[in-house]
DNA sequence: ACCTATTATATCGCCTGCGATATAATAGGT
DNA sequence: ACCTATTATATCGCAGGCGATATAATAGGT
């Protein structure tokens, strides 16, 4: 045991690493087709369970900030899958939305999700149990950064 | 239900992929003040654990390829954390071993972990229960990729 | 010994991911 | 109305992450 002391927090963070870079791989073969990364992908999917979000609520659903999604955004639209407007309300806000070929490739990124689901090779109750202690994981850990946040809502996102 | 035809493995490599993230910033500040990132303290772990290890072997734990480790651990080694001297054995191979200053790096990191396994607020079995999951999801992921290796051993890393 | 296939690492270009910073718009206090 | 703080997005530089490719060393067949 050269490294009693760390036996838990350290491997954890190591599976969790290992298992994104996976997912990416796995991902990539299916969405090459389309045209799509795999952080664009997951961009395409906030929006197609719900269109015409910010650029922070993106990025507050996905832990990006803006430095990061304003490039992968601008690719997307460039490619013709969204649109960039800037909300009449509050001219700060940039909302996203899907394009007619945005919202058509849902349709042709559909056999995509059948596959990954497969992929896993996990039964649907461990795949619930897993959502359930990720979900929980990652609130602990932004609240460890943020601190436990005694009232008040939570800082979600990266810099919100 | 807006998407009921993706719900669960489409919002697990979400999940995955959040909770990452969420672990690269609580790591960050820890790390900064010993001037490492999160990759590299995980290739880092990854030596403290077995010395002496090859690029290939490293990457294989990982999830990384050469193309990604190369410039990594030549930081590593510009900072004299590491050294990287080629297998006399076998000349292809470079094997990175651990300076005095990158020894004792771990002790100066040992609060660090302790620091993680409190963010998470898990508990021992549930993360214990976690990491197999985690696993179980990362063995499947690659077999999906690569053929679920009918005999002999599956390649583990990429293109290895 | 020679020729070819494979293996291990390295290089390059592009897309993320993020800290630091900039810019513009809103909010709030006076 | 004015001044300042805050908020939302954008820009820049650097460190990953990876596909495609290059290079060098080993392995295997003849």
């Amino acid at each position: 045991m050269t490294n009693s002391a760390s036996p838990l927090g350290a491997l954890l963070c190591f599976d969790v690493y290992a298992v994104n870079l996976a997912f990416g791989r796995v991902y990539k073969p299916l969405l090459e087709p389309l045209g799509l990364t795999y952080p664009q992908y997951l961009v395409l999917l906030t929006l197609w369970s719900r269109d015409g979000q910010t650029v922070g609520h993106i990025g507050a659903g996905l832990g990006l900030d803006s430095s990061t999604l304003t490039p992968l955004i601008k690719r997307l639209e460039a490619a013709e899958l969204v649109t960039r407007t800037r909300d009449p309300q509050d001219e700060r806000r940039v909302i996203v939305s899907l394009t007619g070929r945005g919202r058509n490739l849902q349709s042709e990124a559909s056999h995509v999700t059948a596959c990954i689901a497969k992929a896993t090779g996990l039964t649907a109750p461990e795949i619930v149990q897993l959502q359930s202690t990720l979900a929980k994981l990652r609130t602990a850990l932004h609240d460890g950064v943020e601190g436990p946040a005694p009232a008040g809502p939570a800082r979600k996102g990266p810099r919100q």
